[in-house]
DNA sequence: AAAATAAATGCAATCGATTGCATTTGTGTT
DNA sequence: AACACAAATGCAATCGATTGCATTTATTTT
């Protein structure tokens, strides 16, 4: 109920007899003020109970000590464990994190980084929409020299740091293991290819096959949202080619769980009949029966070095830029999926 | 490379010969100002690429249109769905959100809940720390009459809006679902009992077996923070028991799934010989196997409703207040784990 | 003790948008 | 044409902290 405004430096300026630039000083630790004044001060500051205004102090001083995050969806698990990953070293840094989902719209996302401007965002960490294909709306970070740092699902061609995994690699891992493992007829479902991601994944896919001398067939690759009901309609329509597939390699891990349902549903044997690995090892892959071999992408370390990267731009903003991207290791996790030494 | 500073309300004016108040208004399409005089202003301010500084504006109205989220750890399904829930809401209000996680740590939670108030959000949203019994960091924004509303692990007896769920009913729920099924012997592993959360399900558990006549025996409840290892270790000794129980009643998925693996080592059948019963429906309940019997709590809606609340304080604070606390319901999913019937 | 230097503090502008009140411009009435 | 009134715009202070430069105070030097 008390409705006394806040206690500003003035106010400790006025009580003190001195300015509020000392005042200021003081409580920044300034060298130029001295010990005992200081002292005097900061006792004050917290006798009344003194909280800066962090507000005043950005509009002064142009910088507001706050990362953006725009993702596609904030509760999806490699989301959400990124996200933590800036939180922790952003905290450490003293940069609040500020974030939004975009829904994987296209049109939420130009809004929402337009706000992020708006708000002066110290940095810009993001992963674009599905339906994101031309960037005109990062232009104003690029163009007002504020740091951008991009993972996951990048904006090929944009100057900016990025930090991605090496999808390439990761799809000719998955499909390699199952030509090792003995499958013959190798399936991918893979998600909208306008993005590296996904693209990549299927262009590795494509790679092991023809490294093995196996044929690329158009019919045994399926691209869509990779929702769950997507992961079932594609299973179904793969089991009703004539020359049907015995594996898959699916672009997520919930669509290679949907197809391990709906295989059992069918007496389908997993992995002796039917091989299947997922990407990105949700916390369900591991415990569901049978377990989903995957591919797990170091989503913690990735939101680390990502707030590694924009702070260290941020804070050296006058050096001149150098873009990197950075890929991280990611690791194929062999399990009963798609392993037939399993049984 | 572009150096040149930002547009402000003062250039587009200067470029029209009219001063800053106009462009404001006309900006914030103020019916103060004529028609055609706001068309002459948006048109150069598209042009110039003008984006308003929300900081200046920030400090001057004393609004952030920001709301702060502060919860143990962003990358658990409930949490990201409940700040998922939040954002959805407070975004097309408006509101940005600013979210930070407190790692179960009082010390870090305190630190945040100063960071949040020193950037003026306009609402604080949270769940408390593991370690959190005292809420003397959480006055600051009672004092200043700054909305604040607790969900899930809330502090009582404080001045504010609680949303939770009914933790009580829902161990009742749980207890006598398992009593239903024809178990006899039902322990009940527990997370920290200081937040009410836990403490509420363990007396709900508590209430069923009275209810049923049947006897409450200290070694059948365990307490501990409910990790993989917890749950595990807690079956353990559950099991070495000279009477061991048939069932147990979960304070998380997490625990209940730990148990249900060790109990599959060990050969012993779910749900013919053992029965379990976790809580939250984590997205791997649904999908191991045996599927776990838990309680949803609808975290998205709990999440919105929060939004609501918070906002509609905050739009209206010269009104007097008057807090609720909101329970919002739950539901006891019936899977396999439990379910003898199923069998 | 005066002068030179260093240390401590203060003044006032600034960041960019907002807003109460004053002033100017425009419209309508007789 | 003169007046009343409404509509449109401008002035200048304000939000709270920061900071370059000026000024005051303290210390050292000769």
């Amino acid at each position: 109920m008390e409705r006394k405004a806040s206690v500003t430096i003035h106010d400790i300026a006025r009580e003190l007899n001195i300015s509020a630039s000392t005042v200021s000083r003081a409580l920044n630790d300034n060298p130029r003020i001295r010990k005992s004044t200081k002292e005097k001060i900061k006792a004050l500051a917290l006798e009344l109970g003194y909280q800066p205004n962090t507000i005043a102090s950005n509009l002064r001083t142009q910088k507001t000590h706050t990362i953006g995050i725009v993702v596609p969806l904030i509760n999806r698990h490699f989301f959400s464990t990124f996200i933590s990953g800036v939180e922790d070293v952003a905290f450490d840094a003293g940069y609040n994190v500020i974030i939004s989902q975009s829904k994987d719209l296209l049109q939420k996302e130009q809004q929402i980084v337009n706000s992020m401007f708006s708000n002066r965002v110290d940095g810009l960490i993001t992963s674009l929409s599905m339906q994101t294909s031309a960037f005109e709306h990062f232009q104003l970070f690029a163009n007002k020299n504020i740091p951008l740092v991009f993972f996951d699902r990048i904006a090929p061609g944009f100057e900016a740091n990025k930090i991605i995994v090496d999808d390439f690699a990761c799809g000719f891992k998955a499909t390699q293991h199952l030509i090792d493992e003995g499958y013959q007829r190798i399936a991918h479902l893979a998600g909208p290819t306008v993005l590296n991601t996904y693209h990549d994944r299927m262009e590795g896919y494509k790679s092991a096959l023809i490294k093995n001398n196996m044929p690329l067939e158009d019919e045994l690759i399926i691209c869509n949202r990779l929702t769950r009901m997507d992961g079932q309609e594609a299973i179904k329509k793969l089991l009703d080619l004539k020359n049907p597939p015995d594996a898959v390699f699916c672009g997520n891990d919930t669509s290679a769980l949907s197809m391990i349902v709906y295989l059992k549903s069918q007496g389908i044997r997993i992995p002796e009949d039917f091989g299947i690995v997922g990407f990105s090892n949700e916390p369900f892959s591991e415990v569901v029966t049978p377990s989903i071999s995957t591919l797990k992408q170091p989503a913690q370390e990735m939101g680390q070095k990502a707030a590694e990267l924009i702070i260290n731009e941020i804070e050296n903003k006058e050096l001149p830029r150098t873009y990197q991207t950075i890929t991280m290791p990611t690791e194929l996790i062999v399990r009963e999926s798609s392993s037939r030494k399993f049984n």
